[in-house]
DNA sequence: TCAAACAATATGAAAAATCATATATTATTC
DNA sequence: GAATAATATATGATTTTTCATATTGTTTGA
């Protein structure tokens, strides 16, 4: 038996994929994520919700669109997202008086007594990772992502494969690659 | 002037998000992904074609579930990819003669010469990505990520924060918390 | 060796995401 | 102080994604 094409670790593979670093960055971010996210859906929220609200609890009254880039959604999916969330009682929005184009997002009551909590379950599920991160590797982590995060909020590194002229990095997109 | 809740860079706010490493990799991933997906599209590839493509050069001949796991695509989205793909002339499917129910995939010819040639664009922004990373920190994150990945793959890290008798952690998600 | 359990893929219907652009408002500039 | 450009949000139409489940094939074990 020489080969076994049906092995089932997706990580296992050797080759480029598994040593690639947008891959490497998307899966840990999947699987690390989805672990969560169950909690998530367990408190009757959508995963788009729980940021937003993971948002408001830092940014309370932002406008729609740094809660766009804060949760890394498109624009028009977050006016959507706070609509339903309107609906559900758990935001509000309000315009701007200065600027009357802007409308701000507030949580409610509710809103922010769901949100506090949890918060505080993705606190602790973020220290029993930590935890689990056994070495080094845990404390390196993020300061890591963090310097890596800045450097790409400012200037592209001379990326140019693509031979266009740069335009602006749009938005935020999907993961890996 | 007090506050200033306009601002626009969505990391300076400092609060918990900022901080919390599920939206820290989240970010990184979309960020540094942003980046080079504006190669894929420039190729004529959506970007889970790309995945596809680059999955299949380190697997070539993998079963459509294999190939969903290592792209981190739900299965069905899979199927129609795949689909798309074949009617593009990119991937062939063929039934497993082993096991009828298997389809294994394949690049064609056209599919292998794209994927060669993204792989290695692909290859020379993470060399960019990798040296514009100051600092240890480049060298840092990998193996960070790699452990990260290897211990969520195995046993979650004992969170039990719903309650639950912990079902096997399903599939793959989106990103972010 | 048959039935029940399991596995791999496909598919219909519903929900959500995306894209381009409309609308309304504010800034600029001449 | 118009006219023009820019900004913030919303929305219609299309395409994707998802979810549950159907379908087909395989394994197990009584």
């Amino acid at each position: 038996m020489v080969s076994r094409p049906q092995d089932n670790d997706p990580t296992d593979t050797p080759g480029f994929v598994s040593d690639y670093l947008l891959y490497l960055l998307a899966a840990a971010s999947d699987a690390a994520s989805a672990q969560f996210h169950q909690t998530v859906r367990a408190a009757g929220l959508r995963v788009p919700e729980w940021r937003v609200l993971a948002c408001l609890t830092d940014s309370d009254g932002a406008m729609i669109t740094h809660l766009a880039a804060l949760a890394l959604v498109e624009q028009s999916r977050l006016t959507r997202i706070i609509v339903q969330m309107e609906e559900r009682g758990l935001v509000t929005r309000q315009g701007d008086d200065a600027d009357k184009r802007r409308v701000r997002v507030h949580l409610t009551q509710d809103g922010r007594a769901l949100a506090s909590d949890m918060v505080a379950q993705a606190r602790l599920h973020e220290i029993a990772l930590m935890r689990a991160l056994s070495g080094g590797d845990g404390a390196r982590l993020k300061p890591a992502l963090r310097s890596l995060l800045q450097m790409l909020e400012q200037g592209a590194p001379s990326m140019d494969t693509t031979a266009t002229p740069q335009k602006a990095a749009s938005q935020a997109e999907q993961n890996m690659d």
